[in-house]
DNA sequence: GAGTTATTTTAGAATTATTCTCAGTTGATA
DNA sequence: TATCAACTGAGAATAATTCTAAAATAACTC
């Protein structure tokens, strides 16, 4: 708890249940989702404060947002490198954790300067599989 | 021209000059700008044309639409695999057409079924690296 | 612990991209 | 040339996100 004290915010009670509501969660959630899960503990919150503290968050490297679902926007609080596989039917978006090292030729860069890279894997997840199975 | 006759949708002024806009078109335009465009020719184009348009062209293939800027969406013409680099700064996208045949480790896809992938480059253009140069 | 202040919270308004509505128009087919 | 399903377009509706400004408060200082 107190290693968010590194963030450098001002730590507020709404704050800290927006942190515990993030930390280890792996289901990538939307601001929405966000919101409704800590509006329970602080019936007073607002989504402003939300999309305030993504912001510090983001800022910070505390958070990164996600541009894969044309809906919303996800926020995934594991910010260490890894790519996504997102099921195009039930928009569920999982953790692939491997390094590709994916080299861009020169021919093909032409004076970029290329920082980074994240690979998004399509298709339909197990779940989904099943349930449209006869 | 009459190759848009193959797309099997009803072929308008409004539609064609759409179609003239996008062909050969590597700017990967947002629905504004295509508007902006058309509405040249066709002062009574309206965003709800050139929306009904792009989903025409979407279900059959005629175009993509890429959920690569978190402002707005971003329609490809070219819907042939490839992947692209993304400027951070002025938000250009360019094409990269390589194909990087990645392959998923059974391991992480866990009853997956993977139709498909597309990588993102991140970093910054030519231009913009130029013109943060002192 | 009390005082100070810059930061944060919050309800609601504003903004913006996209979708919807529906009355009038038109391309395609026969 | 007549028919009609599909299309157009002005504007309204929707939905995600951002903004506003007044009240509250975490963190710092003494
Ligand atoms: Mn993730
Ligand atoms: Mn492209
Ligand atoms: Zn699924
Ligand atoms: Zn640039």
């Amino acid at each position: 708890m107190q290693r968010y004290r590194q963030l450098q915010i001002k730590l507020t009670p709404q704050r800290l249940a927006i942190l515990s509501y993030l930390n280890g969660n792996k289901t990538h959630p939307s601001a929405e989702d966000i919101y409704k899960a800590v509006k329970k503990q602080f019936p007073t919150m607002s989504f402003a404060t939300v999309y305030n503290t993504l912001e510090a968050l983001k800022n910070r490297g505390g958070v990164m947002e996600l541009k894969i679902d044309d809906k919303r926007k996800r926020y995934d609080p594991d910010s260490t490198k890894h790519h996504h596989f997102i099921c195009t039917k039930c928009r569920s978006i999982v953790d692939i954790f491997k390094d590709y090292k994916l080299s861009l030729p020169d021919e093909l860069k032409k004076g970029f300067d290329v920082t980074g890279n994240s690979i998004e894997f399509y298709g339909t997840c197990r779940k989904c599989k099943k349930g449209s199975e006869q």
